[in-house]
DNA sequence: TAATCTTGTATCTAAAATGTATCTAAAAGA
DNA sequence: TCTTTTAGATACATTTTAGATACAAGATTA
């Protein structure tokens, strides 16, 4: 079972939070404040940190320091408004990151996500990933994706077995709202040719997409 | 053969950490109170200090001092609960900590790392470093290095395998916090020039740089 | 104080990625 | 079967990004 620290100080968002991913099978400690944060962080084991950055005489990305050298995943809590905050930390580390006020299921999706993502090397039947260094190998051969068909390839990967629609796929490997252009199409495309991948990623006419798993 | 000191006071964990670290092969000195820690690191030369802080009679951040002085690299032993002193440690140079109670093997693998991290020679194909002298050589020929490129290098090479964000290396190299400039890239490209690294510090485009390891 | 070195900004160029347009083929419904 | 809608394929133009070079400001040394 897996164990997950929330570093939050507003009670009854932490509150929120435990409940919802106890209710998914997690283990959870709480730590309201940065210092106590710093101290589980170095004192236990974890297998993902949920990281509030705002904490009241704490630096957050301090934190995230302290995360990173025990090699914890992380997850950013951030109040709308602060993109900013939520850029510099995925860029410095974060694993992800999520807008409060926020949905349980998305939370949850969320944790579930980069807990498998967290893994260095994502095996498929003939693909090898290594998202350490963002390499993919099929049949042990390198293949060069770009930024975004990597993306997009960890994106399906991760909802094997899940239809996806188009607007879906957009919404997370684009941060893009809407679009009635073919842009997913062609992404799919490329990354079938580029890995052989005709026969797994489905085409769900008139709907989206399918990675099977 | 590595020789450590270990000092701390209580002699049941001082055996038991010296039992652990002679069958990895390493040699230990013992200092059961403060004052002949300080002996000890004044008469003798380490490898690697593990230093508990809260030695009765004496402060150990005194002794960490002395170890700076003759740049002993440090282990700080910490009892559960002592955040601020650990955060105190880490800020004043010390290398690592760890948790009392604590599993050998995380013990023995913090001190490797340690170890390995202040070797004062680093051996890349084709490049030597001598951290001591902060001189590097490129086929047995001295290659001249400004500081930031010499720091650079040894961010690089300390996270070889992982992709790194420009941001990641503004923060580490430059202490900087957010930046739209190109300097990251700039030193990048003289290092590689200097150093012949065209192949070995890859470009990931839109991402980062990766050292190849 | 002059000379040299370091560092980073500006500018230009090359390369890579991305997405639009267009055409073709396949699927679904009548 | 025919028509319409939808998705795949290809080519190409645009945009973004990184490398190279020159140079200026600041720091360091002689």
């Amino acid at each position: 079972m897996s164990k997950i620290l929330i570093v939050e100080d507003e009670k009854s968002i932490a509150d929120l939070i435990a409940m919802g991913l106890k209710a998914n099978g997690y283990e959870i400690d709480f730590a309201l404040d940065g210092g106590v944060g710093a101290d589980c962080i170095m004192d236990h084991h974890y297998d993902l940190i949920l990281l509030d950055i705002m904490l009241p005489n704490y630096d957050g990305y301090e934190l995230l320091e302290y995360a990173r050298r025990e090699s914890f995943p992380v997850i950013f809590i951030t109040a709308k408004g602060e993109v900013k905050d939520k850029v510099k930390g995925l860029n410095m580390g974060a694993d992800d990151y999520i807008v409060k006020p926020f949905e349980m299921e998305e939370l949850v999706a969320r944790v579930n996500s980069v807990l498998r993502r967290y893994k260095a090397v994502i095996n498929l039947p003939n693909i090898k990933i290594n998202t350490k260094t963002r390499q993919v190998f099929v049949q042990d051969k390198e293949i060069k994706l770009t930024p975004k068909e990597y993306d997009l390839l960890i994106y399906l990967e991760e909802n094997g077995g899940t239809i996806l629609t188009r607007e879906q796929i957009l919404f997370h490997v684009w941060d893009a709202d809407f679009d009635e252009t073919r842009t997913v199409d062609l992404h799919i495309g490329r990354l079938r040719q580029k890995l052989g991948l005709e026969d797994v990623i489905k085409t769900i006419y008139k709907i989206g997409y399918l990675f099977e798993v």
